[in-house]
DNA sequence: CCTTCTGTAACTTATTTTGATACAAATACA
DNA sequence: TGTATTTGTATCAAAATAAGTTACAGAAGG
């Protein structure tokens, strides 16, 4: 279970939040329709909270909602939003520094790392939440 | 240890080799450089081997070399030679059937991750491993 | 032959994500 | 005011994977 799927329940969770506007949805539920745990979900929901794009409600009738409208909301913001780590890693271990190129090649990969980090969050920032959320009610890609 | 760094790894393995070119590199070298286990490049290396990246030999005075000049290698080759997962993954556990948002939703996140990553790899496409080597050489970023 | 290397299997360790249980604090409502 | 509901969060267990390590067969040079 390493494989890190924030972002795609970050992306699921919202749609569904973008589906019952205005009106409080519950951990539980959001859990069942993600088949996952409700602390699962309540952990991503802290996460969208600080980023300001969903507002959470403790007590009965609680639960949470978008805190702004889908079209406002973009892809990229819930990317940033979510634990979701970089495109690749650096070395675990810092390279020898007597080595030429050892000594050097993090700053370069480091470099190119922030580069394509850009590149996606470019992309993603072309689609809103609205987009994602009609795509999913129709059933097309 | 769970962040992947072979990307990472692979670019430093093949800068090295840049460095010497035609000459048989032994995967001690490399690891030394690299800061880890040679076992650990020896098992990178087999997977650039697989995509006619480097070549290697066995035997006294054997080692890795590089099969195509620096100029030929760009590093989406590379990105795509080692195992290095997706840009975000998609659910653990498929989502409920029995939700709309559910149905739908690995669909859309499919077709997104693939755009994404193809956008990565436009990026990675711009770069040779010679323009890496020459960066890392002179120190420059 | 003997030495040097790679290729690979097998096992351990470290790290991370996810799952699960538990409970305090907040809120609505009777 | 009291009760039921729901979030927030702490804590622990389980699962997955990357990386580290040891070991050894087999290839190649001399």
């Amino acid at each position: 279970m390493a494989a890190n799927s924030q972002f795609s329940m970050a992306v699921h969770v919202l749609a569904m939040l973008a589906g019952s506007r205005d009106e409080n949805t519950k951990s539980d539920y959001l859990a069942c329709s993600v088949n996952t745990n409700a602390v699962v979900i309540r952990r991503l929901l802290g996460q969208l909270n600080q980023a300001s794009l969903v507002i959470s409600q403790t007590g009965a009738n609680g639960g949470s909602r978008l805190a702004r409208c889908p079209n406002d909301i973009n892809l990229a913001e819930i990317y940033k939003a979510v634990n979701c780590g970089e495109v690749f890693a650096l070395h675990a271990k810092a390279p020898s520094k007597d080595c030429p190129i050892g000594k050097n090649i993090e700053a370069v990969l480091g470099c190119l790392q922030r580069e394509i980090d850009k590149g996606i969050e470019e992309k993603l920032s072309r689609y809103t939440l609205q987009n994602v959320f009609e795509m999913v009610e129709q059933g097309k890609v």
